[in-house]
DNA sequence: ACGGTTATTGCAAAAAGTCGCAATAAAGGT
DNA sequence: ACCTTTATTGCGACTTTTTGCAATAACCGT
């Protein structure tokens, strides 16, 4: 449960949200997943803890982590959302389009992007979660 | 109509697809949609010429043309997906939070971005419709 | 600790999206 | 023009996601 650290209670309070024991089993099912989840293996893992939560409640839930910061998704381009505990630091995401591996790169390499949208559109992108498709470098070898 | 000058018809049938009326009513749906358009606005501008294509043609179609590069569809953030008319030029958006507006630029700025991940990573990215999500000039202004 | 306020939940129903299949109609050969 | 082949369509059944609403339970002040 390594989100415990970033004090997630405080975020939903300070928003005028309430800690519910659901939300909890969902940024719990969330982190669980380490590394990146479907919503469908997250309802399987909230359900485990308490059978009485609603597949509604898990979209509006994860919905509002999404808005809220505490939780990032990505659509990898296959069609499916994949859900994954925002980390500390701002990281991106490399998915293969052979193998479909995934990678993470952190945004250093964004930072001149995003400095050049300022410079010249006037656009401060607050992307905290791109991703790339594209080929592996394995997969370019053979 | 725009798209008439890419001779859509020749990508379809070089692919071994058929060009049938629905296809053509859903491309001049995606076109007169200027810019960015949800799967529901094109359902309603299709049924407007012919009410007998079925929801599941549409859904079918779109991916098919997106697969094809004959549209492009790109996800802002808001899990709404949004489709558009391929241009000739690989182009990506800038999204504004706060008004909404989205702006279009070239791809030039984010070749040095490519390089580096495939410099840094062996990845060869093959986006062609990324989209930033963040706060545009004439917001930051005031 | 208790009670009032109101965000949140579970439920039920609607809406959106997917899939298999028989009927239809493009495309190509004659 | 017609016929044959087979991709494509519309339909129906199904799964997934969204939404309205009354009941519940967090949160705040006392």
């Amino acid at each position: 449960m390594s989100h415990h650290t970033l004090s997630y209670e405080d975020t939903l309070r300070a928003n005028g949200h309430r800690v519910t024991p659901q939300r909890i089993h969902i940024l719990d099912a969330v982190c669980d997943g380490n590394g990146h989840t479907t919503l469908g293996e997250v309802y399987a893992r909230v359900r485990q803890v308490d059978v009485s939560v609603d597949r509604s409640t898990l979209y509006r839930t994860l919905k509002l982590f999404v808005e809220l910061g505490l939780v990032v998704s990505a659509e990898p381009g296959d069609g499916e959302i994949y859900y994954e505990i925002a980390k500390s630091h701002h990281h991106h995401h490399l998915v293969c389009r052979v193998c479909g591996k995934q990678q993470e790169i952190d945004d250093t390499l964004l930072e001149p992007l995003f400095a050049g949208l300022l410079s010249q559109y006037g656009f401060a992108a607050q992307n905290d979660h791109l991703v790339f498709t594209g080929v592996c470098a394995a997969c370019r070898g053979e």
